[in-house]
RNA sequence: GGUCCGGUAGUUCAGUUGGUUAGAAUACCUGCCUGUCACGCAGGGGGUCGCGGGUUCGAGUCCCGUCCGGACCGCCA
């Protein structure tokens, strides 16, 4: 028997019990006569006590034993002298009378403790001494638990968990695909799939009712600390319920998951839609940790001789409360640079300092007198000591722009508390959205979204700026700043699934070669129906106050798509080459 | 496709204006030490300064190229 208890277990009571236990070596203490090793497993970490005094074989052997050997040991429970209070078994010790060596071990690349000296690519690279460090088993322990809750809360719910196949086929839309060749259909490709989207619309047709599944997804795109080639996602769907319906649902999940995860019990979410989202924070996924709403200066900053605000088609601002002394002219300077580098792309950046009595300083002071500036003031209920830092030109970018400063400033005037959990939903997406590249519509969630009841008359009209103002049943779960999930009511109705391809600029050919079995099944009595996805890596990560999602992976893959520790994608040989009748590029063939 | 940052001992990093034998901490090895838990003390070993080229009397340091890692923009219905 390897063990009969774990290195987490033994207390004070266990006293005088005759134990044994096994592990990994975390640290040894020589001194001389007597040596102490801290032993250690998933559970914790135990001392043991070996004396020479008392077998000085045993103890000279204990001398010799390095990081991460691996452990048996059998010997008394017995109480310390002196007891650590750090530890949960820090009351006691293991007096031992028989060690065994059950692996020995090269010394580590890094340390295997909490905070380890090793940097990202060395941890991914023995990732299986990594995982050995409390951070990264916790992490997983937490994703498993997670899971566990998600299934329990849904199951109870009625929801089926249904699997669905992993190859599959190509879709323009969307994402890139990954493509695996077809030896038995030479020529042709499966695609791993990007969602279980028309799956799990089939199986509503299928009468399911109410699916879900905590499933990979696959995307060929760049990556991202938040953003894994393959991911997860809780994908679920429900038929004959309305938006409302599946809001209150999910927030229910949510509500469940931080509850019996955290512990932590969240009010009801509040909701935006997507327009307020754009007009007040500039972003379709606002963290409401802190206020710093957008105010606009369109009607008050007009009219003067600063023809940079005349010529803008938006002038907007934040207010930096009690900031008007900390940022010097230089900072301000800092700051407009920052905001200027290639990744925000501002073209300048104006401020406003209410000073302590009343009067204004400004970058553009020279246009506009202290009652202009007192009118901006007010809109932005700024106070004396307060700091207004506006932008302005062309409307999207600009708020784009802006609500990159205002998260800049949040943290800086550390704004956001730790532990502090802000959920939302943002509704009433558009349904379409102006690609510049291919100089079409598409989809903004994916083609299968219904229009709103109201703006499906209007699909007809076809001019530009309807097209843009159509809004969807669209949805996405917000925590944080985070996107945590999206989904839609679907379109049901054949004619107005095929309206919505036609939008999209498909033809009716590549509409049914590529949805032709969703249209066929939207023919046999397809119910209204909805859903919605989380990511669920990104789940793990906002509940935890973490921004990257790697340390929930166990086995994550690095920001050029590569898995570090099998050394993946690789080569493949000829043979396989030639069984799928591929032939490489000459450049890449070496 | 692009922008920025980084690559020096096993590891994390420092290395000034280009100038003697490239340092620190930690890890590792040896010795001493009977109550540590970041043990302590003494000693020791350890370097293709990512790679290639260039400038120079002289390059870790400057220039060009390249590879690798990280963050971000584009992209991610």
């Amino acid at each position: 028997m390897y063990r009969t208890h774990n290195c987490g277990a033994l207390r004070i009571e266990d006293v005088g019990k005759e134990v044994t236990l096994s592990g990994w070596l975390q640290a040894s203490r020589d001194f001389g006569g007597m040596t102490f090793i801290d032993l250690r497993d998933r559970y914790g970490i135990t001392q043991l006590v070996f004396n020479a005094e008392d077998n000085n074989e045993l103890a000279e052997r204990a001398q010799k034993l390095g990081r991460e050997f691996v452990l048996k040991v059998e010997g008394r429970v017995r109480e310390r002298s002196n007891k650590n209070p750090n530890r949960p078994t820090g009351d006691i010790e293991i007096e031992v009378h028989t060690l065994s060596i059950l692996n020995e071990s090269k010394v580590p690349p890094f340390t295997i403790e909490d905070d380890t000296d090793g940097g990202d690519d060395l941890r991914m690279k023995y990732r299986y001494l990594d995982i050995r460090r409390a951070p990264v088993k916790e992490s997983l322990i937490f994703r498993s638990k997670l899971a566990i809750e998600t299934r329990k809360y849904l199951s109870e719910q009625n929801f089926v968990e249904v699997e669905t196949p992993v190859l599959i086929k190509s879709t323009p839309e969307g994402a890139r695909d990954f493509v695996v060749p077809s030896r038995m259909n030479p020529g042709q490709f499966y695609a791993l799939p990007q969602s279980p989207q028309t799956f799990k619309q089939i199986l509503m047709v299928a009468g399911m009712d109410r699916y879900f599944q905590i499933v990979k997804c696959f995307r060929d795109e760049d990556l991202r600390a938040d953003r894994q080639p393959e991911f997860t996602q809780i994908d679920c769907e429900m038929a004959f319920v309305t938006q409302e319906e599946i809001l209150n649902t999910f927030e229910g999940l949510t509500k469940h998951l931080f509850k019996s995860m955290k512990g932590i019990e969240l009010p009801d979410f509040p909701r935006m839609d997507y327009d307020e989202a754009i007009r007040l924070y500039g972003s379709d996924k606002p963290d409401l940790r802190f206020g710093m709403q957008f105010v606009e200066l369109n009607d008050v900053a007009k009219g003067k001789d600063f023809s940079v605000f005349n010529n803008a088609e938006l002038i907007v601002g934040i207010c930096a409360e009690g900031q008007a002394e900390t940022y010097s002219n230089k900072d301000i300077k800092k700051l407009t640079e920052w905001m200027q580098r290639p990744q925000i792309g501002a073209k300048g950046l104006v401020y406003v300092k209410v000073n302590a009595d009343g009067t204004f300083k400004s970058s553009v002071g020279k246009f506009y007198d202290d009652a202009d500036l007192k009118i901006w003031a007010d809109k932005f209920g700024a106070k004396a000591g307060d700091m207004l830092l506006i932008l302005s030109g062309e409307a999207e970018k600009t708020r784009k722009q802006l609500n990159e400063l205002r998260l800049e400033m949040g943290r800086r005037m550390d704004l956001i508390q730790e532990g502090d959990f802000k959920p939302l939903w943002v509704i009433d997406f558009p349904l379409l959205e102006w690609d510049e590249e291919s100089e079409r519509f598409h989809a903004m969630h994916h083609p299968f979204t219904s229009p709103k009841k109201e703006d499906v008359p209007r699909m007809l009209t076809g001019d530009h700026e309807t097209m843009k103002s159509l809004r969807a049943d669209a949805y996405d779960l917000v925590i944080n700043g985070a996107e945590i999930g999206g989904g839609s009511i679907r379109i049901h109705d054949r004619a107005l699934q095929s309206r919505n391809f036609d939008l999209l600029g498909f033809s009716k050919e590549e509409a049914l070669a590529q949805f032709g079995f969703l249209l066929g099944a939207f023919e046999y009595g397809a119910p209204p129906h909805g859903g919605i996805a989380f990511g669920f890596d990104r789940l793990c990560a906002v509940m935890n106050g973490q921004s990257s999602i790697r340390d929930y992976i166990a086995f994550p893959k690095n920001n050029q798509g590569r898995d570090m520790m099998i050394d993946a994608p690789a080569s493949i040989d000829q043979t396989q080459l030639d069984e799928l009748r591929i032939d490489l590029q000459k450049e890449m063939s070496s």
